[in-house]
DNA sequence: TTGGTTGCAAAATGTTTGCATGACC
DNA sequence: GGTCATGCAAACATTTTGCAACCAA
């Protein structure tokens, strides 16, 4: 959390990554908050038990939550992966660059990969497969990371 | 479902496959058999229809059906997956090979990647991310197979 | 003002578990 | 015969939905 910027700024954060068409509510703005100040993919449940931290007077509800990550996630800045290893939807703003997450199986860690290595082989993939159009991917890595081998 | 195997070969290829330590009994044969003669991972829910639908007399409960797919996965005979566009998990037997499936987001169905991309690439992802070890991974490759475009 | 957004409660979905009965070796 | 597997129902976790009250534009 020592990269975590500071509260001023986030207006103007907030100001040039606003979706266009989506009223700004202060659950929203807070999600938004939460997204951006997160280093990597979140599930709901998280959003919800920091929200509730932060503004231990308020409540924000489940739903809110969803409803919003998915209206988020429609106009664009939010994106929803599923790991194999998780039981529940992780999501994270985008950052303009595709990303892939190196997973540790123990401490659940997530590292992000410097490129990715699909972007050279998708060709390749499409021709193996008459007719076939690729339009996204996913991929995760899983192993252990050096303080939990 | 026209490459389906006589009915008669069913014992030699089970009797081949069966894991060691796995009582054999009705139900789980049953479950090996609609795995086996699947042609791409399957859910839980459809394991369940198949079943109730071939033997109409008789009850397969859900239960039966998660607890033999998770005794075949610790078996080493089963493998589970999560896509990220599908809520359920899908399960297939092993094939000895390692596969990825290239999914329509349209009709849903999948076909197998004829090569995994990942082998070539692992050694260069362990070098960019000190320490880790990589003991698997998981890739999705989405679009629209040529039917559906 | 008015239509979109919220909180709550309830439903839907997929999966797991407790327990008494029943089947395999 | 003893142990493990089954079916049922109920519990569980995550996500979605209906609805009345509320808030932002």
């Amino acid at each position: 959390m020592s990269c975590k910027i500071h509260p001023e700024s986030y207006d103007e954060v907030i100001e040039r990554n606003w979706p266009e068409g989506v009223k700004k509510t202060k659950q929203r703005v807070d999600i938004f908050k939460i997204l951006y100040s997160s280093h990597e993919p979140i599930s709901a449940a998280e959003i919800y038990s920091r929200l509730n931290q932060e503004h231990s007077s308020e409540m924000y509800a489940f739903s809110t939550i969803y409803r919003n990550l998915i209206a988020f996630e429609k106009s664009g800045i939010v994106e929803k992966t599923v790991l194999s290893t998780e039981e529940t939807a992780m999501y994270e703003l985008k950052s303009g660059k595709h990303k892939h997450y190196v997973v540790c199986l123990k401490c659940h860690r997530k590292m992000p990969l410097p490129t990715c290595p699909l972007n050279e082989i998708s060709r390749e993939i499409e021709q193996s497969i008459p007719g076939f159009e690729i339009t996204g991917h996913n991929l995760e890595v899983y192993g252990y990371c050096s303080d939990c081998r």
